[in-house]
DNA sequence: CTGTTAGCGCGTTCAA
DNA sequence: TTGAACGCGCTAACAG
């Protein structure tokens, strides 16, 4: 049995009230000697204090919790770095649970885990919660914000890239390397709010430059290696498009395999161009030019948002094209 | 405020024994009636458990913690993916916390928010603990168990490949290709008791092969990208090695890139065979050779290793040699 | 089958 | 500056 604070109070000859005073160390509220009797004991005792049942009675938490979709693509560490760290500054402790993938079920025992013990704050990454458990979440009245995914309510809290600039600057960089034919290739643009920005965005990139998209340039996916190697595979082995915009990185190396597989080379055969711009843009050869979306100022900001009481809007995290080696330059 | 087992003990007209009986299930202690009457008080007041507080009379808890060490490689995943399945199967929960890369005073924050509340064990994910962090943990009196990585003593609990073998049987397959000249880049072989396992079944192989390898061959370091391309870097344009066994699948892309860089073609002017065999190996062109470790199974391990009481002797994953494209036979 | 009582480990009154 | 008493939300023991 762990030492409690009881057990040190015998042993300094006090009395618990004064071992928790001196333990928190409520300065100025005890004198020099006990603190030094107390301090003694505890370490002789070895020991460890009891948070939960601290903040059972202070009923205030200093852990913030991180659910994170299992996710297919590998940005989620970025967000929690930022998370780590802004949660540092402030004291607080992070923990993460992971919520599989789409699974409800899944999703309900991660927020159950979370809801049911005292917690300051929570933090969806790209979770995209079933009604029932976003009902659930909210009823549970501890402040929660979604990181990497937008809504179409508003009211929901939110904090992500510009997903309509995703799908527009990325496409526009293409544009502006002379192709005319352009794929966007697994984002979820049936179902997830979004990437029906991202195709929106896509598109009005091709009105602008007079280009009607024919409908067999979008295929879209779940963001994964194999929804990019699935949308190479309908472009066909001679493709119409001459550049690919990809729904992340993993998927833009599954249409850079595939591509590579059909005997064609990147950039000189086609060119490809990745969302997120994470580690793995450098990893593969040719490097892959991305728009690069400011993970980590997600985390930091998700952490303000859940500290600072005041409800605040949606918020936006900055992205920038950058450029690789996967896009070409075309004559037009 | 959140209600509690009162509110609806008022509100059901019965007392809070009763309340925690029902919701608790503890069947036959009670008629159905009540129960009924307590279900219904419970969803109008919106009630949610505070499990800490039930945990800090019962003593026990469901939640196992896995710490982290925010990896530069990237097999963590797989292992949680293990604990979690296994841990599902016997009903308890799984935290994950970051422990930053080999930083004692962030693995001691992650011990000690662990360690101050109740949890049923912990899990170490190729942490390093420094001694000082070790004592602490041990001291805690909470069951612990590392996950890929050993030590010298035996008595500590973990479960990890045998990493002689790794060493042994990786070197081996690149013998069996008709490479004599075999490097070993990027692991620790000089800090690490893993790394000095490694670095011993890979000067075995050699030795049996009639071969002494040039200290030039063996280039340590940390697993990472990076360290890999070190690696390579000192080995030079016109390497004397025709293979390498890289420490980490991470380490043999920085490996095959920065040979790329030289103008070297792998296979045909360099072989390459990673260790770890996670999807890294199939991202990439061409596709890597490995040496695979068994990650999901040990998640799966240490959560019985956990669960089961009785203190168990360290545990051994297997191994497999996983033929790919990176490895090509030269005539000896 | 149900209510009363007690107490988990801690922080925080209120007196002294 | 310190101690006694109380209660956080919950479960367990014991009556009834």
């Amino acid at each position: 049995m762990a030492a409690t604070i009881k057990d040190i109070a015998k042993l300094a000859g006090v009395s618990p009230a004064t071992v928790s005073r001196v333990l928190a160390n409520k300065t100025a509220f005890f004198s020099a000697d006990t603190a030094a009797k107390v301090q003694a004991a505890a370490t002789t005792l070895g020991y460890q204090k009891n948070t939960a049942a601290a903040e059972l009675v202070t009923q205030q938490s200093h852990v913030i919790a991180a659910i994170v979709n299992s996710t297919k693509t590998n940005f989620a560490n970025h967000i929690i770095e930022g998370i780590q760290d802004a949660a540092y500054r402030q004291g607080l402790n992070v923990i993460i649970l992971y919520a599989g993938d789409a699974d409800p079920e899944q999703q309900r025992r991660a927020l159950t885990t979370v809801i049911e013990r005292p917690v300051r704050g929570i933090l969806l990454l790209s979770v995209d919660l079933s009604a029932e458990n976003l009902t659930y979440l909210q009823a549970a009245q501890i402040p929660y914000c979604f990181l990497s995914i937008s809504f179409e309510e508003d009211q929901l809290p939110f904090i992500t890239s510009d997903d309509w600039q995703v799908g527009y600057q990325g496409t526009q960089a293409l544009l502006a390397q002379g192709h005319r034919q352009v794929g966007l290739a697994a984002v979820d643009s049936v179902h997830a709010h979004t990437g029906k920005l991202r195709l929106a965005g896509y598109t009005q990139a091709l009105m602008e430059a007079g280009i009607t998209p024919d409908p067999a340039w979008i295929q879209p996916g779940d963001y994964s290696y194999v929804a990019g190697q699935a949308a190479m595979r309908a472009y066909g082995q001679a493709p119409q498009v001459t550049a690919v915009l990809a729904g992340s990185d993993m998927a833009a190396i599954g249409v850079l395999n595939q591509a590579r597989d059909f005997g064609l080379t990147v950039p000189q055969d086609l060119s490809i161009m990745a969302i997120d711009g994470t580690e793995l843009c450098e990893l593969v050869q040719p490097q892959l030019s991305s728009v690069s979306q400011s993970f980590y100022d997600m985390g930091v900001a998700g952490v303000e948002q859940l500290t600072t009481a005041q409800q605040q809007p949606p918020k936006i995290t900055p992205i920038t094209v950058v450029t690789r080696e996967s896009v070409r330059f075309i004559e037009s």
